[in-house]
DNA sequence: GCCGAGATTGCAGATCCTGCATTTTTGCGT
DNA sequence: ACGCAAAAATGCAGGATCTGCAATCTCGGC
């Protein structure tokens, strides 16, 4: 009986803190030193090196090189999944979904430096970008679960907690799902990935949220065909 | 000035032939196996040694020993770009891509026996399974192309070719492209993912065409909430 | 202070991956 | 049929990645 706030409770003792901090040091310096020399020429010595560890230890934090990269915004789907679920009940899941997201990005925007370089360093290298977002694809499912308990269908579901790890038990959990909520969990990552990734390449043309308040309302239309966009 | 021909044609010269049938036999040789003894205690050594090439020689046609998993489908993206192309201007970007993607799908669905081992292999190592649709989200830049081909927005563009490879030149396709073309590109590429993935979990519940059908149906209306669906 | 759990570390060894030189195969002109 | 040049395959050396294991160290509670 898995209790929820067993995983929501960072449990900041000495010892979690001082986990964590060099979790952030080893990302913090692996993207530093990929800013600077390439990603390809970064060895994890050189990374936990810079971090102040052995590079043992790096392997007890990630399980390859390259997963330094790609782990991004852990804690930040925790939070869209709680918003989905205590956004009030007058909106359509499409929409909560969108103000969740909004709502983080926009938090995320803040922070800017380090995860400005790391969109960077990402954007540079196509398998990695790919990689990090498979990742995300992960928390999909779990977010298809939390529209699902929205809308009143679907499985007992344990509300905010994270992946139970084993693969029987995601096996287990698809399963449990409707097409209906995977697909709006799916299609929204995904519009709020390519809104993202268009607004990377012409920051200077427009506003963000004016990109992804263009891409949900092509989402919530239809997709219908444009109206004849003239381009420049 | 870069023909189209010059890269739709196979070019079946001997030499040509061979290299496909090298890469082919890599691929069987790796995904069996992987089926047998799992992902991971799969060497490149055992997979070239069972295609009958050198080690070295492996790595002469994939980037790393995990590309082998990951590499699906490459000239079957390419008939859907071709389809999408050469449908009636009578339909809707999004029902072109519906319907090239459903005729793709159901000839895949021939092979069958290989290709269902492939699906397993990918299903039980979610790592793999990330990188491999990362893999197809490369293709999504091209086919966002033939769709603003197709609605007449856009850059002159190169009709069907493939990658052509270099960072910067990929770069430049993704700035010459609008919103709503990459759009409908990602979320159709999606839906039909989530279909896909929703099916092999119940095939025996129904056919994947209604899956696949009920999918773009609801992408067609905006996706708005379903119903009440009471599930089983 | 002492002890147990958990974290870090060093080390050996398997595997992955690359650059380079060599050999074999293939396509083509003579 | 023969030879030549381009392309592919191969062997090998060496660096990088990743894992298991045992020893050491650190934190938190007794």
């Amino acid at each position: 009986m898995q209790s929820v706030d067993e995983k929501v409770a960072p449990e900041d003792s000495w010892r979690e803190r001082k986990k964590q901090a060099t979790r952030a040091a080893l990302v913090e310096a692996a993207v530093r030193l990929a800013a600077e020399h390439g990603v390809e020429n970064v060895t994890v010595d050189a990374i936990s090196e810079t971090a102040g560890v052995s590079p043992r230890t790096f392997f007890n934090y990630f399980d390859s090189r390259d997963e330094v990269f790609v782990m991004v915004g852990a804690e930040s789907s925790a939070r869209v999944r709680r918003a989905v679920l205590d956004a009030p009940h007058e909106h359509t899941a499409l929409e909560a979904l969108r103000d969740a997201m909004a709502l983080e990005l926009s938090e995320i925007e803040q922070q800017q430096e380090l995860w400005q370089l790391h969109a960077d360093v990402l954007r540079r290298s196509p398998d990695l970008l790919s990689r990090s977002i498979g990742a995300h694809m992960a928390d999909e499912i779990v977010l298809a679960e939390v529209i699902a308990a929205r809308i009143g269908a679907g499985s007992p579901l344990f509300s905010g907690d994270r992946r139970t790890g084993s693969e029987a038990e995601a096996e287990r959990r698809r399963r449990a799902l409707g097409l209906y909520p995977r697909l709006v969990a799916a299609v929204g990552v995904t519009a709020c990935r390519v809104a993202v990734e268009h607004w990377c390449v012409r920051q200077d043309e427009t506003t963000f949220t004016e990109v992804f308040r263009e891409a949900f309302e092509h989402l919530a239309a239809g997709l219908p065909e444009p109206p004849a966009t003239p381009r420049r």
